[in-house]
RNA sequence: GGGCGGUUAGCUCAGCGGUUAGAGCGUUCGGUUUACACCCGAAAGGUCGUCCGUUCAAAUCGGACACUGCCCACCA
C-alpha cells in the first residue's frame, strides 16, 4: 500500500471520489425483500429548481446521520429522495426570467409558458440533487420522485377526486387572500403578518335623511367611521353599528351617502361591532374585508369589488379607476379633506398581511375558489398525536400542533397559476354542470355536451406534498414498497413547516391510507444569522453551504451542524465553529497518518499489516500481554464502550449534539491525547510480542472508532477505513456494522486506575508550568500514596508516567514526603514533589494555596451543614449521603495537607 | 390579544432536582516533544437575569417581574 499521506486532510480531494462511488455502486438501494426491522424516511422535497441552502444542509445532515446509523445496525433502510415542483416560487422565477428578456408571460400563453418552465426545470432541476450527492446523502436514487411527474400527477388527481366524491372538496365564493404580484389567491398560511405603523382615518359619512335639513342637530348630519384602509370605502355597501348602542339606535335603517361616489348605503345593526373601538360605527366593504364579508352575508349586502387583480382600482372605483390602490388611498384622503369630510387621522399600529413569496401586501378579495374541508380530516389527525401513535419531538411542538389543528379553517386549494397540477374539473358551457374526473371527460356528465372547459387553476403545491410519504411509495396501488416502507419511520424537518406540510401529511395520510404516514416527527431548529434572523438568500443573510463545504469540507459542516443541533434552540453558525470541526477532521486524519507512518517502520521487522489489522485479527481485540490486557488497552476499550453507549443513546433521542460531543471527546481527548501518546514506545518495541499486541489493539480501536464516527463524518471515515485491510466483499464502511459493545470491554476498574495516572501526570505538568521549569529539562519526582493498590499501579506504570511527565526518576513511597525543597502538589490520594532547586516564589505559592483552601472551606462547610441536618439524613437517598461523606472526608484530608503546606511555607520565610 | 421559547465563563452554547457548574472558540503563560501549529502542555475566567416560593437539597421545579426572540390571531 502506498502511504504518501498529506500532512493535512484535504476534503476537496477526497470527498468527490466517495460521493461518486456511493452513487455509482448503488450502495443505498433499498431491498423490499431484506429482513426487518425497517427504517424508512422520505426527504422533505426541496424545490426542484432550487439549490442547496443551509436549512437543507441541516435537514439532510440529520436525516443522513440517522439513515446511516440504522443501516449500519442492520435495518432495512430506505432514504427516499425527490423534489417538489414548488408552484408559486418556480413560476415566479420563470416569469422574472422572461421579463428580463422583455417577454410578458401572459403574451406567451399558457401552453408555451408551461413549456418554458419545464425547460427551466430540465436545465436547473439537476442542481439540488447533484448537491445532495455531493454532501453524501445516502439516498436510494433509483426511487427518486418528483411531485409533478406523470405518476405523482395521477396520484394527485386520484386524491382530489376522492375528496370531491366524499364532499370534502368543494367550490365556493368566499373572501380570500389575493397577491397582486403573484396574481393568485393564497391560503391563510401563505400570508405572513407584519406589524406596521398605520393610521386610522376618521371619515364623515353624511346621513342621507339629514341632508338638506338645516334645522337638524349638527351631530346628526354625519356618521363618522374609522378605517385603516380608506381606499376600500369605494366598495362600501353599508355602515354598521352595534344594535344596543344608544348613540346610533335612531339611525338604524336609515341611509348614509357614501362620500366621493354619492351612493346611498344603509345603516345596519350587527353584533360584530365593537362599541369601544374607533367611533363605534364601521364601514362595511364585503368584497374587501373578511369580517365585512360575513356581515354582508348576514345582511344580504351586495359585494362591490373595487380593486382589480393587479392591485389597481377598477371601473367600480369611478374617478379613481386605474390608480394603484395606495395611490388611490392618498388621493381619496386628499379629496375627503378638501370636502371637509375627514374628521381626523390618528396613528394606529396594526398587522398587515404580506404574501409569503413576494412580500406584497395581500388584498382580501371575494372570489370563487376550490376549498378543502379540514375539520373532518383534522379530527383523526389530532387523535393520532394524542394517542402518541405519532410522536412529536420536541414535546412542546405538540401543543402548537393541537392549537392549530383544533382551530383549523378550510384550505384554499386553487391557485391562479399555470405551473402545477391542474384541477381535474371540467365545466360544461351549456348546462354549467361541473364534472370532476380522474381523466379528461369527453362529454358533460349531466347533459352530454362536448363543449367542456377544464378549470384553468392549479392546486396548491402543498396538496401534492401532503401526499408525499405514500404517493412516493406507489399509492393508491398496494405496491411492495408501500407494504414494506409505509408507514415511514420518521420525518425530520424544520418546525417552520409544521402546519404547511407536516400537519397536512398527517391528515391526508390517515385519510387515504388509513394509517399514520410516520411514527415520529423530529422538528429541528432553524439556522439563523448572528443577529437572530432566519437565514435567507434573497436578503443576502444566508451562508452558502456549498461554498462552506468547499472551504471546510462537508464532513466538517456535518459535524458542526450536528454538534450545534440541540433540540429546541436555533443554530447560529459561525466560521469559528466550522474551523473547529475542520480541525477535528484533520486530527483524525493525522491520527491515521501517525499509524501508517510508524507502521512502515515496523513493517521492516517483517510483520505485515494484515497480521495486525485484518478483520479477523481486529475481531479478537483487545489482546493480552503476558496473560493480561495492558491497562492502557483495557482503559481505551472501556472508554470506547462508554462512548458507543452514549452515541447510541444520543441518536435514539435525536440528540445529535451529544453524539458529536462524545465522539469528539473520545477521539481527540482519549484516543489521541492519551492512548496514542501512551502506546507510542510500544509500537517500535524490540520485544516483538509487545509491539504486535500494541499494534493490534491500536488498529482495532481506531477502526471501531471510524465506524462509530461514520454516520456523522462519512467521507473521511470511508477514506481511512479503506486504508485498513477489509474483507474482499466489503465495499464500504457504510455497509459495515455499527460498533457493538462487548461486555468484556466494560471495565470500571481500568477507568479508575488510568484516571489516577492521568491525574498524576497532569499534576506533574502543572507544577512544571507553574514553576516555569524548562520544558525540555527532565527532573526527578517523588510520590507518596497510602493505598497499596495505587502504589502497585504506579510501580507498574512508572515508565509511562516518567515519559509523559518528563521525569528522570519517580520514587514511590507510602511515607510522608521529605519537607525540604521542591514543589509540591497534594490531593487526598497522593502527595507529589518535584525536585526544584530555585527558591519557590512564596507569595505566588501562598496565593495559590489560599485560593484553593478558600474553595475547599466553602465546599466542606456546605457539606458539614448538610450532613449535620437530621432531616437531610432522614430523607435523602443513602447513595447521596454516602457520596457526600466520602467526598467530605477526602476534602478534609486535602485541606489539612494544604494548610500544612501553607504553614511550612510561611515558617520558612 | 393569545401561545411558546431564551436570559449560565469575554463570545457561541451544553447541562434542566443531588457531591467544588461543562464544552468549543477567544484570552494568558510555556512549547522546533520521531501524526497534527488545522498542533502540544498548563492556566485564568461564572454569587447560572431579578425577586418570592416548593424541597433535606434548586442553574435545574412553581410563581411574579425585567429584558429578548419566535409563532399564531378577521378588532375596522
Amino acid at each position: 500500500m502506498a502511504r504518501e499521506i498529506p500532512k493535512a486532510y484535504e476534503p476537496q480531494r477526497i470527498e468527490p471520489q466517495w460521493a461518486e462511488f456511493w452513487v455509482k455502486e448503488n450502495l443505498f438501494r433499498a431491498d423490499v425483500g431484506a429482513p426487518p426491522p425497517v427504517f424508512s424516511i422520505v426527504i422533505p422535497p426541496p424545490n426542484v429548481t432550487g439549490s442547496l441552502h443551509i436549512g437543507h444542509m441541516l435537514d439532510h445532515t440529520e436525516i443522513d446521520i440517522l439513515a446511516r446509523w440504522h443501516r449500519m445496525r442492520g435495518f432495512n433502510t430506505l432514504y427516499l429522495p425527490g423534489t417538489d415542483h414548488a408552484g408559486i416560487s418556480t413560476q415566479r422565477v420563470v416569469v422574472r426570467q422572461l421579463a428580463e428578456q422583455g417577454i410578458d408571460y401572459h403574451a406567451l400563453g399558457r401552453e408555451e409558458f408551461v413549456k418554458r418552465v419545464w425547460q427551466w426545470k430540465e436545465a436547473s432541476g439537476g442542481t439540488i440533487t447533484a448537491q445532495m450527492r455531493q454532501i453524501g446523502d445516502s439516498c436510494d436514487w433509483t426511487r427518486e420522485q418528483f411531485t409533478l411527474s406523470p405518476e405523482l400527477s395521477r396520484t394527485v388527481r386520484e386524491a382530489f377526486v376522492r375528496l370531491y366524491e366524499e364532499k370534502l372538496i368543494y367550490r365556493a365564493h368566499y373572501l380570500t387572500n389575493w397577491c397582486p404580484v403573484c396574481l393568485t389567491v393564497l391560503s391563510d398560511l401563505e400570508v405572513v403578518h407584519e406589524e406596521r405603523q398605520g393610521h386610522l382615518w376618521y371619515i364623515k359619512y353624511p346621513v342621507a335623511d339629514s341632508i338638506g335639513d338645516q334645522s337638524a342637530d349638527a351631530t346628526l348630519q354625519f356618521l363618522t367611521v374609522a378605517t385603516t384602509r380608506p381606499e376600500t370605502m369605494l366598495g362600501d355597501t353599508a355602515v354598521a353599528v352595534h344594535p344596543q348602542d344608544e348613540r346610533f339606535k335612531h339611525l338604524i335603517g336609515k341611509n348614509v351617502l357614501l362620500p366621493l361616489l354619492n351612493r346611498a348605503i344603509p345603516i345596519i345593526a350587527d353584533e360584530m361591532v365593537d362599541r369601544e373601538f374607533g367611533t363605534g360605527a364601521v364601514k362595511i366593504t364585503p368584497a374587501h374585508d373578511p369580517n365585512d364579508f360575513e356581515v354582508g352575508r348576514r345582511h344580504h349586502l351586495p359585494e362591490i369589488n373595487v380593486i382589480a387583480d393587479d392591485g389597481k382600482m377598477n371601473a367600480a372605483a369611478g374617478p379613481y379607476a386605474g390608480m394603484d390602490r395606495f395611490e388611490a388611498r392618498k388621493k381619496i384622503v386628499e379629496d375627503l379633506k378638501a370636502q371637509g369630510l375627514l374628521e381626523k387621522i390618528t396613528d394606529h399600529p396594526h398587522a398587515v398581511g404580506l404574501c409569503e413569496r413576494s412580500r406584497t401586501i395581500v388584498e382580501p378579495r371575494a372570489s370563487t375558489q376550490w376549498f378543502c374541508s379540514m375539520k373532518p380530516l383534522a379530527e383523526p389527525a389530532i387523535a393520532a398525536v394524542e394517542r402518541n401513535e405519532i410522536k412529536i419531538i420536541p414535546e412542546n411542538r405538540r401543543e402548537e400542533y393541537f392549537n392549530w389543528m383544533r382551530n383549523i379553517r378550510d384550505w384554499t386549494l386553487s391557485r391562479q397559476l399555470w405551473w402545477g397540477h391542474r384541477i381535474p374539473a371540467w365545466y360544461c358551457a351549456e348546462s354549467k354542470h361541473v364534472t370532476v374526473a380522474r381523466e379528461a371527460p369527453t362529454k358533460c356528465g349531466a347533459c352530454g355536451s362536448e363543449n367542456l372547459q377544464q378549470d384553468p387553476d392549479v392546486l396548491d403545491t402543498w396538496f401534492s406534498s401532503g401526499l408525499w410519504p405514500f404517493s412516493t411509495l406507489g399509492w393508491p396501488e398496494q405496491t411492495p414498497d408501500l407494504k414494506t416502507y409505509y408507514p415511514t419511520s420518521l420525518l425530520i424537518t424544520g418546525y417552520d413547516i409544521l402546519f404547511f406540510w407536516v400537519a397536512r401529511m398527517i391528515m391526508l395520510g390517515i385519510h387515504f391510507t388509513g394509517k399514520i404516514p410516520f411514527r415520529a416527527v423530529y422538528l429541528h431548529s432553524l439556522v439563523r444569522t448572528g443577529s437572530g434572523e432566519k437565514m435567507s438568500k434573497s436578503k443576502g443573510t444566508g451562508l452558502d453551504p456549498v461554498v462552506l463545504n468547499q472551504q471546510y469540507g462537508t464532513d466538517a459542516m456535518r459535524f458542526c451542524l450536528a454538534s450545534m443541533a440541540a433540540p429546541g434552540t436555533d443554530i447560529v453558525l459561525s466560521d469559528d465553529r466550522l474551523a473547529g470541526a475542520r480541525n477535528f477532521a484533520n486530527k483524525i486524519w493525522n491520527a491515521a497518518r501517525f499509524l501508517f507512518v510508524n507502521l512502515e517502520k515496523f513493517e521492516q521487522t517483517g510483520t505485515k499489516l494484515e497480521e495486525l489489522a485484518s478483520p479477523e485479527i481486529r475481531a479478537k481485540a483487545p489482546y493480552a500481554l503476558a496473560g493480561a490486557v495492558p491497562l492502557r488497552d483495557a482503559w481505551i476499550f472501556a472508554r470506547l464502550a462508554a462512548t458507543i453507549d452514549q452515541v447510541n443513546e444520543a441518536f435514539a433521542n435525536y440528540r445529535f449534539h451529544e453524539a458529536a460531543q462524545c465522539v469528539y471527546q473520545f477521539f481527540w481527548g482519549d484516543f489521541c491525547d492519551w492512548y496514542i501518546e501512551w502506546v507510542k514506545p510500544e509500537l517500535q518495541s524490540a520485544a516483538s510480542e509487545h509491539a504486535v499486541v500494541a499494534w493490534r489493539n491500536l488498529f482495532a480501536v481506531f477502526e471501531t472508532a471510524l465506524r462509530l464516527l461514520h454516520p456523522v463524518m462519512p467521507f473521511l471515515t470511508e477514506e481511512l477505513w479503506h486504508q485498513l485491510p477489509q474483507l474482499v466483499a466489503a465495499k464500504s464502511i457504510a455497509l459495515a456494522r455499527f460498533p457493538e459493545v462487548r461486555d468484556s470491554w466494560r471495565n470500571d476498574a481500568a477507568l479508575a486506575e488510568f484516571a489516577l495516572i492521568q491525574e498524576i501526570i497532569t499534576a506533574v505538568r502543572n507544577i512544571r508550568a507553574e514553576m516555569k521549569l524548562d520544558p525540555r529539562k527532565k527532573v526527578a519526582a517523588e510520590i507518596s500514596l497510602l493505598d497499596k493498590a495505587a502504589m502497585a499501579s504506579m510501580e507498574a506504570h512508572r515508565d509511562g508516567i516518567m515519559r509523559l511527565g518528563m521525569l528522570t526518576d519517580l520514587k514511590i513511597t507510602s511515607e510522608h514526603l521529605a519537607q525540604a525543597g521542591g514543589a509540591v502538589r497534594s490531593t487526598a490520594q497522593f502527595d507529589l514533589r518535584i525536585e526544584y532547586t530555585e527558591t519557590v516564589d512564596v507569595a505566588a505559592e501562598s496565593a495559590r494555596l489560599n485560593k484553593e483552601l478558600e474553595g475547599l472551606r466553602k465546599a466542606i462547610g456546605s457539606k458539614e451543614k448538610q450532613l449535620g441536618n437530621d432531616t437531610f439524613r432522614n430523607r435523602a437517598p443513602e447513595k447521596i449521603i454516602r457520596g457526600l461523606e466520602a467526598t467530605l472526608a477526602e476534602q478534609r484530608i486535602e485541606m489539612q495537607k494544604l494548610a500544612d503546606r501553607l504553614g511550612q511555607l510561611n515558617n520558612n520565610l
